[in-house]
DNA sequence: CGGCTTACG
DNA sequence: GCCG
DNA sequence: CGTA
């Protein structure tokens, strides 16, 4: 029994489904023209009793609304929200920042905490959230998606003011700690290795531009062409994802005939050292011998894989200096050098890594990142497609042998995915 | 209740 | 923490 | 254990 008035907001119903009340409704407001099925809640029985148990009207929660088939223009996405990151498209810039900033740093103590698989599933509910096309507005956006479970959906109901009571604990939240990511940065304070990187810190913690990124790269380009004519220069990691900033620059290289690139790292790397271009540099060289059964080892009898993490001496843009002036006012590392010199210059986080031609596809892949992405390209070969998918090779458990591929377009082939760009790899 | 990316130094 |  |  249901009854309805142009002054009605609730709707209880038992034995109805939701989408024959709103039908109901419809032709009341017909005949009516007041009313309508939007503006009014359609509730289940069970809002009828616990207000009724507890003397007064209860807030109304999801669990109490009925069920209607929503509209394709209304909350349900077009398509579903598929579970595995790289099946779905992840924008850089998206609609739900404020979560996902919180989500993640729930990631973070978790990962300081040693409980990684903690950290991955709070990582794979942000990366959802990421996804959406829209704010979340209430609980009802977030129904049916994967990776939100009881604790995430705590999280951003807490966040979410939907009932007017997550402004209270949206407060406490932050006042516990959730005010911004980098706040959390600084707990550890343990800098561990590479001790003589250290008087860089400060440099190395401060975001790279895509300007300087770029600058880089001329600089990369230069180098490798001098030592080897018709080698392939790619700008890849976030900053191949479309980022504006990151913590480093990564750079893929590699040549179209097979082989040309051998030992092509300490070439490189010599003519940076001999420019004075380098702060610190360690290379390593990987030269195996290929595994018959393992995954581990692509069908090349020698793999040339070749990196170097590296840390650049890179002149200041003249329209930077200033912000970095003040910074080294209260250090003393690189600054002091340019009231000597008259140069000024910052440390960055440069990574090269040579691929022979036939891995470069993978490692193009694998070195675009973002970190997730690359997590659930691998697991969705592993538990999906019984495949094992690294920056070298794709290997296919079944039938035994590596996959070939000249292009991403063909790993996602073969994977069984749909092409994700790199723009919207930002898991 | 186990697994959670894979590979290198 | 979430999933199979 | 560290790095990506």
């Amino acid at each position: 029994m249901v009854c309805v008035s142009s002054s009605t907001t609730h709707v209880v119903s038992e034995n109805n489904t939701g989408d024959e009340v709103d039908t109901w409704i419809k032709k009341q407001k017909d005949t009516e023209g007041k009313a309508s099925a939007h503006s009014v809640n359609l509730l289940d029985i069970s809002w009828l009793t616990e207000s009724m148990a507890s003397g007064t009207p209860v807030p109304i929660q999801d669990r109490h609304r009925l069920k209607t088939s929503p509209k394709p223009s209304e909350i349900t996405p077009a398509v579903r929200m598929k579970s595995y990151a790289c099946q779905r498209r992840t924008p850089l810039k998206h609609h739900n920042s404020f979560l996902t900033d919180a989500l993640e740093i729930l990631a973070q103590n978790a990962e300081f905490s040693e409980n990684e698989g903690r950290s991955v599933a709070f990582r794979r509910s942000a990366s959802v959230l990421k996804a959406l096309p829209h704010v979340v507005r209430s609980m009802d956006n977030l129904k049916d998606l994967p990776c939100l479970g009881e604790h995430s959906l705590r999280v951003i109901k807490a966040l979410t003011n939907v009932f007017g009571v997550g402004v209270r604990t949206a407060d406490r939240w932050f006042r516990e700690g959730l005010r911004s990511p980098l706040d959390l940065i600084p707990t550890g304070q343990k800098l561990n290795h590479a001790q003589q990187a250290v008087e860089y810190y400060n440099d190395l913690n401060t975001p790279v531009t895509k300007k300087e990124a770029m600058v880089i790269s001329d600089i990369v380009d230069k180098a490798v062409k001098a030592v080897l004519p018709g080698a392939i220069i790619t700008l890849s990691g976030g900053f191949r994802r479309g980022k504006e900033v990151g913590h480093d620059v990564d750079f893929l290289i590699t040549h179209p005939e097979e082989g040309a690139e051998e030992r092509l790292m300490p070439k490189i790397v010599n003519w940076l050292d001999d420019q004075g271009l380098l702060l610190y540099q360690k290379t390593t060289r990987n030269s195996y011998l290929e595994s018959k059964d393992g995954p581990a080892r692509p069908a090349s009898n020698m793999d040339r894989f070749e990196r170097c993490f590296s840390i650049f001496k890179l002149e200041q843009l003249d329209s930077d200096i200033h912000a970095k002036a003040s910074s080294y006012n209260s250090g003393k590392t690189a600054g002091m050098e340019e009231r000597h010199t008259g140069s000024i210059w910052r440390a960055v986080r440069v990574d090269l890594v040579v691929s022979p031609y036939s891995q470069f596809a993978f490692a193009t892949l694998g070195w675009t990142g973002s970190k997730l992405f690359e997590r659930e390209l691998r697991r969705w070969a592993g538990q999906e497609k019984g495949m094992s998918l690294s920056s070298h090779a794709l290997y296919d458990s079944k039938q035994q042998r590596y996959l070939r591929a000249n292009s991403e377009e063909e790993i996602f082939a073969h994977l069984g995915l749909e092409y994700i760009p790199p723009s919207e790899r930002n898991a």
